[in-house]
DNA sequence: CCCGATACCTCTAAATCCGATGTATAACTA
DNA sequence: TAGTTATACATCGGATTTAGAGGTATCGGG
């Protein structure tokens, strides 16, 4: 009963309005959720590069002085589509946990 | 970042109100959440065994005639803050999971 | 007479998670 | 100056979780 696919998402989410490298993704997502969500490298790494594999992102690498490159991530139109498909699924999900926690139905507000 | 003890904390809540067997738990968070919610025996018997070690649930057997018993589990006292507990942390998780989804703040309704 | 529903339970292959490890540079600190 | 933290990429593998299959038993409907 586990939300399945829910790294893929929150990482379409975080480069949906502008390009970021996996490390920004992954700061920019525990900052966004106050440090509720956070997932490691391990996990990281392997999904962004199955979400490249899937054409949902683009990469392209930044070259920098001195400091090690940047792989630059980009959104892509199957992947905010995809993105979208989330986010429905999720607050079906969502509302769905909470009825069945509190008893209570929920107004979809979003 | 997957949200965990979800099953724990749904078992919690199909018994808050009256005591219920095993297949009828799983029955009534299927029925409750519109079938979105669903997990096997696999997972159900466990979890009642793993909750009624840790003092949140008291079974008890009820034989029927010609049918085969039922296991009838009622939530404890130690379950009841248990539950809170886990409706507090989905809330706190749902919220984070949604705004990094949707960029919004969501307003706590429940 | 077999299948689906009721009702309990275990087992295990597959998937997933997440911390550890590896490489490299810069900056701050003790 | 040696150690730690932050940046930045990535893989590996032990531990945990999941989800389906298997096992036992009764009853009712097609």
């Amino acid at each position: 009963m586990t939300y399945k696919n829910g790294i893929e998402a929150l990482i379409l989410a975080a480069v949906r309005d502008e390009p970021l490298h996996g490390y920004a993704i992954s700061k920019r997502i525990r900052l966004d959720s106050g440090g509720v969500l956070k997932f490691g490298e391990g996990q990281l790494y392997p999904a962004l590069h199955r979400l490249e594999e899937g054409g949902m992102l683009t990469a392209e690498w930044l070259p920098q002085e001195g400091k090690p490159p940047r792989k630059l991530y980009a959104i892509t139109e199957a992947g905010n589509s995809e993105l979208e498909r989330h986010v429905g699924q999720w607050k079906q999900f969502a509302d769905s946990v909470g009825q069945a926690l509190t008893g209570t139905k929920e107004v979809a507000h979003v």
